[in-house]
DNA sequence: CTCTAGTTTCTGTTTTTACAGAAATACAGA
DNA sequence: TCTGTATTTCTGTAAAAACAGAAACTAGAG
């Protein structure tokens, strides 16, 4: 890791561990991180030196970062070159990561479970009863879910991080003390 | 799979699946999924039989879902064999899975969040106090995030739920039109 | 103390994933 | 059209994870 302070080799290398225990490939999360923390926007080239991996594991790490939606390419005058970049809002940035996490499998994963329901309901049984109760549970938790996190979507930023810093007022308004 | 029904097998495998893209082992995942479904507590060589793996695998896996907290063994009378159970609570189960990948994850994260963000101020030059301020608006999500999990966590269920489920009242105590 | 059923740990194999380097492709400017 | 630069895709290899089966260990029952 070439012409990296301390602190941001710290940073870049748990970034890639956090990134495996969340089913990201650490390369990708590295690069997250760089593009994260740089100046300005990176070419491939610069990320190859500075993190020592090969140029087509860079390539396709960038493709999928921009799958994600969370790093854009972008063109400076003078260089034909690819540059690119990385949501800077941490607020908006994990905001898109989990919009898409959900397109990708809570969604789908919500679509099983109705099947599931409907398929045990269909079969005869006990055992398909309680099946069917269990998965009926499961279903009404990510809905829960979902639903809680349209809601939240829907408000602006600053908005919304009121609502999470927002301590004493929310409880009293479930009528609870805290 | 043996034993089980269509509904079941494709609500485990698709378990198994999440799993994967969530950082949980496949198989720790399966077996958790038939546990959840099971309507009594199975032991060790059903799980097996039933879903086809080895027995080393099934011990460790199930070692690993004892250690998130989320299966508890228990002894049925007249059968010395320790018997497997998950909780059945979906939303109790998911806080304790939060609760503990908070523990295992993002408290750390946190901790080293910090140590860069001090050690980037002993550093000198603009980049580092640049790497300084993202590093510190990463901190102050991550702990934005605790602070809320830790809030809702104190309530009880039902009144989490509550909480989930409020909609228009929410935001009108947001001061804001949905 | 010994036997037996149960469980865990260890070791080697298989499978999967990550990765590097080479080859192929695209593309702007001359 | 040709040429040099940038990028992606392909292919084989290396590393890591998952896994099965055997061996070792544990603990009641007789």
């Amino acid at each position: 890791m070439k012409d990296l302070t301390p602190a941001t080799q710290k940073f870049i290398l748990h970034w890639g561990e956090m990134g495996t225990k969340w089913g990201i490939n650490r390369t990708v999360a590295q690069i997250h991180a760089l593009l994260f923390i740089a100046e300005r926007p990176l070419h491939a080239e610069e990320i190859c030196g500075t993190l020592g991996v090969a140029r087509s594991n860079v390539s396709n790490s960038l493709k999928e970062l921009q799958n994600w939606g969370i790093v854009k390419v972008t063109h400076l005058p003078e260089d034909r070159r690819d540059h690119f970049e990385s949501m800077k809002d941490v607020f908006e940035m994990f905001r898109v990561i989990i919009t898409e996490r959900k397109r990708r499998e809570i969604d789908p994963t919500i679509a099983m479970l109705r099947e599931c329901v409907e398929e045990s309901a269909r079969e005869t049984g006990g055992a398909a009863i309680h099946t069917r109760q269990r998965l009926e549970q499961l279903q009404e938790f990510f809905e829960l879910g979902v639903d809680f996190y349209e809601k939240v979507n829907r408000l602006e930023t600053p908005t919304a991080v009121r609502l999470f810093r927002m301590g004493d007022k929310l409880f009293r308004l479930l009528g609870l003390k805290g």
